[in-house]
DNA sequence: GCGTTCCTTCGACGCCCGTCGAAGCGTCCG
DNA sequence: CGGACGCTTCGACGGGCGTCGAAGGAACGC
């Protein structure tokens, strides 16, 4: 009688309906990709669990998935799903006073402006120093991107010496996934960013990821690349 | 790890996760109350079966009941069930509504059938103003349903504004649980069926939800949107 | 009253599915 | 090259849950 519905919600509704799943999809409303082990970490499971969520959640349509390396990169496949986690939400037993908004949270917005991508600096704060140093001639960014002899001499004045020996390429671009944006990765992004953190430019909130920029900070990328980061 | 998460999708996902209790909701969907054997008989299950769905469906809010004497009366309890059931919808394996010609409305036999959908405008009626909506560029009917600028003016060209400060999306697919298709639902669907109903478009049959389309009602309908409704 | 209908409770059956660890493969780094 | 890491496949285990029929209570119509 029922397999003539044509439409069945309860295939999509399945897919949500689990704790472990439910849960990456929650930590995947931030907008962000978060790799596979993230959000087993995350939900308190083993790696092969998250996997084989995972592909149920692709295979479903409710995430996309992009492979760079050896890392599977996961979000929110769409807008319409957003809005069927948020109408889930809506539902969804002792909620806070306040329905807040899923998408607008203080928190969204430190992790949107500055944060940690594994090694190096990412946010519109990564942005905006990728572009500074693009501009002052320190990073050649085409399709091989390189840092210049400028840009060398740049880090060397501040006190920045890149690890020899290494086959880890210097500079790479990184997708940011709020800004859908390129910014610098590889060898020389993660010691810029080692440096900011070491030099107090730069500090975790509390155990995220997410950081804040400092006094120090603000004045130091003003000296050395001429960015205004407003407080 | 995950118990921070506050709010747990998974138990109301999984009130529709299952086929019988996802019929239950579909069924429900046409705004009308049925007693449980008709919903048992709909979706082809045992009454022991159905009162099982239906207790586990009211405890969670999804369903509101009412007894009157041996009849336990069901109804979705909330326009956050509906919206939350076209959410689904929306991401169900269903091809997305190809808009017909309007040429192919015009032909269309039955046209005349109408009926309340909650708030908005159901049956093959709406179906076909959904259809010349999009033909004509007043809605934009993807992934993700809008107003069109167009659509906003005209619109306000029939006295029709929107709610401000509603948290209610203007546009959103409401799946015809007899077509199977979706249409235009949301604030401004409920907008545009109490105009049409204040305007004399359309006039109840009785204490139905069942509706006609006046003489009125087809020459707005042909004059605003080019759409024929035969008498 | 009596039969019919609507709904409920209970127990039993069966299977779907979420979980893990071990093993393996590809990638990246030193 | 060798180690570390991210991810995947596979098999096995266990529990949750959807299903039914039988039996019974409650309401309605005749």
């Amino acid at each position: 009688m029922e397999q003539d519905v044509g439409v069945d919600l309860a295939a999509v509704a399945r897919l949500l309906a689990d704790g472990t799943r439910a849960a990456f999809c929650l930590a995947l409303l931030d907008g962000r990709a978060w790799t596979a082990v993230e959000l087993a970490r995350h939900a308190g499971v083993a790696p092969s669990t998250a996997t084989s969520h995972l592909n149920l959640l692709v295979a479903g349509g409710l995430l996309a998935e992009e492979r760079h390396g050896r890392h599977r990169y996961l979000r929110l496949a769409d807008r319409r799903v957003v809005e069927l986690i948020e109408s889930l939400a809506a539902l969804a037993p002792q909620q806070p006073p306040r329905p807040r908004s899923l998408a607008a949270s203080g928190r969204q917005r430190a992790l949107a402006r500055a944060r940690l991508c594994y090694d190096h600096l990412a946010g519109s704060v990564a942005l905006a120093v990728t572009d500074a140093m693009v501009e002052r001639g320190l990073l050649a960014w085409g399709p091989q991107p390189a840092l210049t002899g400028e840009g060398a001499a740049w880090l060397a004045e501040l006190g920045i010496t890149l690890p020899g020996g290494s086959r880890r390429p210097p500079v790479r671009a990184c997708l940011d996934w709020t800004e859908r944006r390129p910014h610098l990765a590889g060898a020389a992004g993660a010691a810029l960013c080692t440096h900011a953190l070491t030099a107090g430019w730069l500090t975790r909130v509390g155990t995220t990821r997410a950081l804040t920029v400092t006094t120090t900070g603000r004045r130091a990328l003003r000296d050395h690349l001429g960015l205004i980061v407003p407080a």
